[in-house]
DNA sequence: ATGGTCGTTGCACGA
């Protein structure tokens, strides 16, 4: 089973590319993420005649995420399900997929240590903890992935220095971070790339992509069953380049 | 050292 994470930065502008990187790439599931579409504009009849039944919980404009998959799609939950809270914002959904518990999530950016955002997103953080122990256990097999916005440790980053007092490196969302997996979630992709500086996102700005200035933010987290059948993980870095790409680049992990 | 580019929308802001 190939499962795969992309933040499309607005499906509207990126479904050409979307559909072109499904022929080529064949992943049996396929997170997104800033779809920035209302659910009646989503394109799943589009999806449908490439093979793949999809979940979609968007508001419009702002965020937005989906699931496609085509080994199944049950018990779709849009939003978080720990009983607390809903997120205004259309920020995560799950469903399960070919016996594997799979969310999207599209954690906030937190804009500066200084902003209320800030402190939403640790919220969230918090709140993301609680809506998978409330769904499932650790001994499950289960995927949490999307784009976290928190770089997990300084290699993550092409200049770590450049980065101090800002946001998705700070102590406490990446705390924040660790206390996810400390329940029992393993970075699929690091598993593999034990020490590589690769990267999932670089900004369109002063040609940072070609230029190597990075962050590795979209992770593929797994419970200890999924991460004993994860062969293979890459960041699709083709994605990336050519006509109109989005800033992030897919992440792609098989399971045996 | 600074600013730069997209996508949304509407003439600014979020990432």
């Amino acid at each position: 089973m190939r499962i795969a994470t992309w933040n499309v930065n607005s499906l509207k502008a990126r479904l050409p590319r979307v559909e072109e990187w499904l022929a080529d790439v064949q992943p049996d599931v396929l997170c997104m993420q800033e779809t920035k579409l209302a659910d009646d504009a989503f394109p799943a009849l589009t999806f449908a005649s490439l093979g793949y039944e999809s979940a979609h919980h968007g508001q419009g404009q702002w965020n937005g995420v989906a699931i496609l998959s085509r080994v199944g799609l049950a018990e779709v939950v849009p939003n978080f399900a720990d009983g607390g809270p809903a997120d205004p914002e259309a920020r995560i959904i799950t469903a399960l997929c070919g016996g594997v518990r799979v969310s999207s999530v599209y954690v906030p950016n937190g804009r500066s240590l200084d902003h209320e955002h800030y402190q939403y997103k640790l919220r969230w953080m918090a709140q993301l903890r609680r809506h998978v122990a409330a769904l499932s256990s650790p001994e499950d097999q289960v995927v949490v992935t999307g784009d976290f916005n928190i770089a997990p440790t300084d290699i993550d980053v092409h200049d770590p220095k450049k980065l101090i007092g800002a946001t998705h490196v700070s102590d406490p969302e990446r705390a924040e971070l660790a206390a996810l997996c400390d329940w029992g979630l393993v970075d699929l992709f690091r598993q593999h790339h034990v020490d590589d500086k690769l990267y999932s996102w670089w900004d369109y700005r002063a040609g940072d992509f070609h230029q190597g200035r990075g962050m590795r933010i979209d992770l593929v987290l797994g419970t200890k069953s999924v991460a004993e059948r994860c062969t293979f993980s890459v960041v699709d870095r083709n994605a990336r380049k050519g006509q109109s790409p989005s800033d992030h680049a897919p992440v792609i992990a098989d399971l045996s």
